[in-house]
DNA sequence: AAACCGGGGCG
DNA sequence: CGCCCAGGTTT
């Protein structure tokens, strides 16, 4: 659940749990299976690093989960807050956590002024979340201070008027809780336009796998890229199929522009159908690791980013042959 | 220390 | 539209 909403994963936690039961499972899963079941949840590199995680739990530790903070550190995707979580919340041992909800209620009981995306404040709120851990029901505590900051100490309004702990609270008692945590000013989001290409050949077009690290690893997409200062969409489509898998295209039309927001940039993806033209394909592995000729009924079988979903909407008004009532 | 990594919910 | 979310890894 890092960075995301419980709400926002529930759903995808049945599912999750529904396909891979148990540690053995998801060790042996098919990685292309299970960023299908991660699909749209975001940060892909959770997915892969569960999946290995789960293969080092069974051949480093005998399939047994391990209950110690060295070994819990060792495993990829597993931090300082998530060992602490593991340790408090499934083995009831005496370990701090701090997330983003923690951090909020700490900042305001305690009246920490200090700027939290500084390692600085960072260390302070860890060993504040030492001191304050209780000696028996480490398990509750931990939640319940999440659970305080999820959905009383919120970020933009605070309900302190029915805060079971508001008399202890010094951003309530100096009414700075507007004030707290001080984060660091956000920097403006740029945007780019990118072109991709639905590269028909007969009733087939072609899908490119991601490299499995960087931006949305590990997932399919229509291959294309942004386009460069003075350049045309049409000629950036083409010199990027170009690079990236040494085709020549022919555009045929514009099928679609979607736009779509990332954390830290904002897109246009310029969608067009082209024809295969001439070349054999040869990946450059920085833009693609694996390809596919499928036809329009097998795209629900691959994961794709959501701009690429977007698209896939489009596609399949057009060209699917829709089955079904009238 | 700072940048990177997604997508959704909410005011 | 901007902010934030049961953070971790890479540079």
């Amino acid at each position: 659940m890092q960075q995301t909403q419980v709400t926002t994963v529930e759903s995808y936690f049945h599912r999750f749990i529904r396909q891979y039961p148990n540690v053995q499972s998801l060790a042996e899963a098919d990685l292309h299976h299970l960023m299908k079941v991660w699909e749209g949840l975001g940060y892909y590199s959770r997915a892969r690093h569960l999946h290995a995680a789960a293969q080092e739990i069974v051949s480093r530790f005998h399939g047994v989960f391990p209950d110690n903070l060295d070994d819990l550190l060792s495993l990829p995707g597993i931090g300082r807050y998530t060992a602490g979580a593991i340790l408090s919340i499934a083995f009831e041992k005496p370990a701090p956590i701090l997330d983003g909800n923690a951090v909020r209620v700490l900042t305001r009981v305690f009246h920490i002024t200090d700027n939290i995306d500084k390692a600085f404040t960072q260390n302070i709120l860890w060993k504040l979340a030492e001191q304050i851990l209780p000696e028996k029901n480490v398990r509750s505590f931990n939640q319940a201070v999440m659970e305080l900051g999820a959905l009383i100490c919120k970020p933009g309004k605070p309900d302190c008027s029915i805060c079971p702990i508001s008399s202890i609270c010094r951003a309530n008692e100096l009414h700075l809780q507007a004030m707290i945590p001080l984060r660091s000013p956000r920097k403006p989001v740029p945007h780019y336009d990118v072109t991709a290409g639905i590269i028909w050949r007969a009733d087939r077009f072609l899908i490119t796998l991601r490299p499995p690290k960087g931006l949305l690893g590990g997932l399919w997409e229509f291959p294309g890229g942004k386009v460069k200062p003075g350049e045309t969409l049409e000629t950036c489509l083409k010199r990027e199929i170009l690079e990236e898998l040494n085709l020549r295209i022919h555009i045929k039309s514009h099928l679609v522009s979607v736009g779509h927001a990332y954390t830290h940039f904002k897109i246009t993806l310029h969608v067009f159908e082209c024809q295969c033209q001439a070349g054999r394909i040869r990946m450059n592995p920085d833009a693609a690791t694996d390809f596919q000729w499928i036809t329009a009924s097998l795209l629900d079988q691959y994961a794709f980013p959501g701009a690429d979903r977007k698209v896939i909407v489009a596609i399949q008004r057009k060209h699917l042959i829709r089955g079904g009532p009238e």
